[in-house]
RNA sequence: GUGGGUAUAGCUCAGCUGGUAGAGCGCCGCCUUGUGGUGGCGGAUGUCGCGGGUUCGAGUCCCGUUACUCACCCCA
């Protein structure tokens, strides 16, 4: 058989690589709970109406199908979820009489999109979704409670105690500002406008000017939508520079108030790794939005775009009697992990959980090494025995080639353990011995020189 | 879906206007006969993405195809 070659957008890891994706997912399930959100997992598969209920999407959607099907297109059909708010707002409604609300969950899943692969972009990614859903009615607090929860699991994974990630910038909106904005300059398709704005980040603001002129704004009006724009503060500033520019509506006053709480109540959050500003540039392509708008940038990586992304949606769901507002944001596991451990940024010391070697002398010692590890594994120590009886210079490049830091011995004068990083061999008693705490489990080092590197030479 | 680039050893890549396939790293062995790493010496490895064409001769030129990749669209 050919070597297979990879397939693009759907991308793997090697041991050492998951295990770091796996402490990142641990850390952050960790975190939700200590918010008091419920985990839930939803199927892969929703039925095709419900998935393309939020638009535009449906090109980007795969379809399931069987192999050898009678007479296709006679069902609804099936297709794998392309987010986790699709699913879980059929979640809501199909177990409403069953849940409590405000309904808080987290749900950590990969989903599929028929994208064209890029860098930070995939067809199959994992993401973290947090959501706090009501029935009826959702205070706006929750948003800033959404926003609290998700720079607590951020600063977690920029701690450097914990992984030491590079830092995030959470940038919150809110669209009931802004709209409340331009429907007070006297502009017709705020959403047009809106999405035209959006695009400032990868568009020279003259460029994006014309085109808001091209869409049917005045010069002027133009002009004080790109000045909205370049307002950013990582304080409650920006509502005195908004009330600069003179723009008055009811709407833009809700908005300012409640991006303002938003900010405000962040405010003790935020640390060197992780912070927080009002930008009035984020505005977000997805039209479901009605309040609070979430974008997040990784420092150092700016253009794998944001890698936590939410907001507020008054309506994510009804059943004709009741409808759902919830508000969310949702991490991109994926593009957030796997740039950084493919360019080797991120790296774990050890491609296995063993914490040691334990030697084997010949083939009819295997039951004794056996019994020593054994003895190691009932104090919690992972342990694995040597494959075969080679030379121990062998044996110690075995560990050495995996990250594992201890080759256990069976000497003349009993058990003996050696730091292979320091050579240093001591007799133990394998029943008792454990490793400092530090070297337990693999270690997870950042490297954010080599990167930064890369991305100024750019 | 639209437009560009690339495809050679396990990895990163060289290979000029066509002339029988290379380097570095890694891997294996020995120096070192049961305690690794450094050093020295030696060794193995390729459908040159795939298919066709031009030619005495194609990794190299032409056409097609597939995969990967970058940008747009959109988004985590």
């Amino acid at each position: 058989m050919a070597k297979p070659t990879p397939l693009s957008g759907f991308p793997e890891f090697l041991p050492a690589q998951r295990y770091v994706e796996t402490t990142v997912l641990d850390t952050l399930a960790t975190v939700f709970e200590l918010h008091g959100f419920a985990n839930i997992e939803t199927r892969a598969v929703e039925p095709m109406d419900q998935l393309l209920r939020k638009g535009d999407t449906s090109k980007e959607v795969y379809v399931l199908r069987r192999l050898q099907e009678e007479d296709g297109g006679k069902d609804k059909g099936l297709g794998l979820h392309f987010d986790l708010t699709v699913p879980f707002a059929r979640y809501v409604l199909e177990n409403a009489g069953k849940l409590e609300f405000p309904f808080r969950r987290y749900q950590i899943q990969k989903v599929w999109r028929g994208e064209r692969p890029q860098d930070g972009r995939y067809r199959e990614f994992a993401q973290a979704d947090i959501d706090i859903v009501g029935a009826g009615e959702l205070p706006v607090h929750h948003d800033l409670e959404i926003a609290r929860v998700m720079l607590d699991a951020l600063g977690r994974i920029a701690h450097p105690d914990v992984l030491g990630l590079p830092g995030f910038r959470l940038q919150v909106n809110n669209r009931k500002l802004i709209q409340g904005f331009y429907a007070g300059l006297g502009i017709d398709d705020l959403d047009e406008t809106m999405r035209l704005i959006d695009k400032l980040d990868k568009l020279p603001a003259d460029a994006v000017r014309t085109q808001l002129v091209e869409s049917g704004l005045s010069e002027e009006q133009a002009d004080r939508c790109l000045e909205l724009a370049t307002i950013c503060t990582p304080d409650t500033s920006f509502v005195d520079k908004v009330r600069g520019l003179g723009v008055e509506h009811p709407l833009l006053d809700e908005g300012l108030a409640e991006l303002a709480d938003v900010v405000a109540g962040c405010a003790a959050l935020v640390t060197d790794r992780v912070r927080i500003e009002a930008d009035l540039k984020i505005a977000r392509g997805l039209d479901y939005y009605t309040g609070t708008v979430f974008e997040t940038r990784l420092d150092g990586h700016e253009s794998l775009g944001s890698i936590c992304s939410g907001g507020r949606y008054d309506s994510l769901a009804s059943d004709g009697r009741t409808t759902y507002p919830g508000v969310g944001i949702s991490l991109g596991v994926s593009r957030l992990l796997v740039p950084l451990l493919n360019r080797g940024e991120l790296v774990a010391d050890r491609s296995v959980p063993s914490v040691v070697l334990v030697a084997l002398t010949d083939e009819a010692g295997r039951a004794d090494s056996d019994t020593l590890a054994t003895q190691l594994r009932s104090s919690g120590v992972p342990c694995e025995v040597a494959p075969s009886p080679q030379k121990f210079g062998k044996q110690i490049r075995y560990a050495e080639r995996r990250g594992i830091p201890y080759v256990l011995f069976s000497t003349e004068d009993g058990p003996q353990i050696k730091d292979i990083r320091s050579g240093e061999q001591v007799a133990v008693d394998p029943a008792t011995w454990t490793p400092p705490p530090a070297d337990l489990k693999p270690r997870i080092t950042v490297s954010t020189s080599t990167t930064n590197q890369m991305e100024t030479e750019k």
